[in-house]
DNA sequence: GCAAAAGTGTTCACTTTACACCCATGT
DNA sequence: ACATGGGTGTAAAGTGAACACTTTTGC
């Protein structure tokens, strides 16, 4: 939504459009110089940050509306893209109140006041899902609402409006959980990649040490990467090899779930 | 439900008391007799089968709602239940009118007719659990819309209304995956089991077969069960051992992820 | 020549797998 | 005594973990 125009039509005939009671958030992990960071954004009005998220459209699927609300907020359209759970338990969307006095906030902006009764300050459930994006290739759009969009580091996340903290913690140990049966790196790499890079990319991730030599063996070993003839140059050092993925191996090892992890 | 004026009363004012658009599917794993069931109810006016379910109240919470109704449908609260996947692809969760004629067709029971903007007739999600229960603890509870319930051997599910199908497919394939990761079987087994009991087990539920001598040096290296001084008398034969859970180390392994299986 | 980062191989310990014979019980 | 199912140990192979020195590069 870009203008006060799009933002009236939205809290007044949304419920036409979209369902209510359910929501999407993104959990966006974007990787970038050896730091996992979580895409999120500030409403106007708000201290607090949140998730970006989004509604699901009447007539669309789930996944439509998951991959369209993605495509949105970043500009990307080929991402890794996972649901890992619904949430419904938190306190914070067990109070009407709060939720009311939370939008009101945000719409104040656009001259609104949403009633008790009003679909947008009912009960929501939200169903997760999180992405895994290169973090250079992100352009976020701006939106009428939100006045600040940023990368946090996962160390450095605030306190966050709803029960955003806890959907992070679950994404974050799903993704945890995946990649240690299943090699996901191809979305958080540039096509051509040095071995310290993936390898900076796992131990960044899980947040462990794993041996170079190892760690190399092992990808090699499974197929997954392919050496190229080309190295790259990085400064006063020796100049690392290029490799890539081998993505009939690496999708074959997504399906049937290959231990990467050492 | 148990009378024609409940049902009037929840078709009536259900959307009062319950969230529309999301409902509860219960995939209920029952294990016996070497043999892994689902169950499986049957609508009065209904040829086809499909899953256990329900809605979800509007002041309890998605974990309080999923329990309270598995506990209704099977009478055991003390059990296993796992959120697995939200559910709103389907083409037949968006087709309103199809969905709008199998409501008919269980509702002509009690004469009601709904019309298409009857909050049952809208497009509903449904959030996929799945439950592990003894088998032999189960007493279905009948229910006035339910003609029939049944233990239906996994390699045996008939075709079913909606996507029931495709959840049922997705929990297998969720349960075997945990069940690689994390111990399952205190839910499945009574408190004191034999070695070839665990052992066939975990056999029907992977459907694989495993060398029981390397299966009983894992349990017991890992510390999950305990032997006993104890036989159990099953006729013409040896007298096998009885064994016990060490819930201590149980629960552990089931937080931790241990490598169960061999 | 030196500082910084990348490259590479071998050994040891442990875990996983494969495998076959004897034992207990009831009829 | 026999049919049926349960019990048990050992050896070989494979996998994971530990480990340090050399090479390249730019300044």
């Amino acid at each position: 939504m870009n203008t006060a125009e799009e933002v009236h039509d939205f809290v007044n005939k949304g419920h036409e459009q979209y369902l209510p009671h359910l929501s999407i958030d993104c959990v966006i992990f974007g990787y970038h110089e050896r730091q996992l960071k979580i895409l999120l954004i500030q409403h106007h009005g708000h201290e607090e940050w949140m998730l970006p998220g989004g509604f699901i459209q009447r007539h669309e699927t789930l996944t439509e509306a998951a991959y369209r609300i993605l495509a949105y907020k970043t500009g990307i359209s080929d991402l890794f893209l996972q649901q890992f759970y619904t949430f419904g338990d938190s306190a914070a969307r067990l109070n009407r109140i709060a939720i009311q006095q939370i939008h009101n906030k945000t719409y104040a902006k656009v001259g609104v006041t949403l009633d008790e009764n009003h679909w947008l300050a009912e009960r929501t459930l939200s169903i997760g899902y999180y992405a895994l994006v290169d973090y250079s290739n992100v352009v976020v759009r701006p939106e009428f609402l939100v006045d600040e969009y940023a990368w946090r580091d996962i160390s450095d996340i605030p306190a966050l409006q709803y029960d955003h903290n806890e959907i992070i913690d679950k994404a974050l140990l799903t993704l945890r959980a995946q990649l240690y049966q299943q090699p996901i790196g191809s979305n958080l790499l540039p096509e051509k990649f040095t071995l310290p890079e993936v390898h900076d990319l796992y131990e960044t991730i899980l947040g462990r040490r794993f041996d170079r030599r190892n760690f190399r063996k092992k990808l090699l070993a499974l197929g997954l990467i392919r050496q190229l003839n080309e190295q790259r140059k990085i400064g006063p050092h020796r100049s690392p090899n290029l490799y890539e993925f081998d993505l009939d191996n690496y999708h074959r090892a997504l399906n049937e779930g290959a231990a990467l992890v050492l």
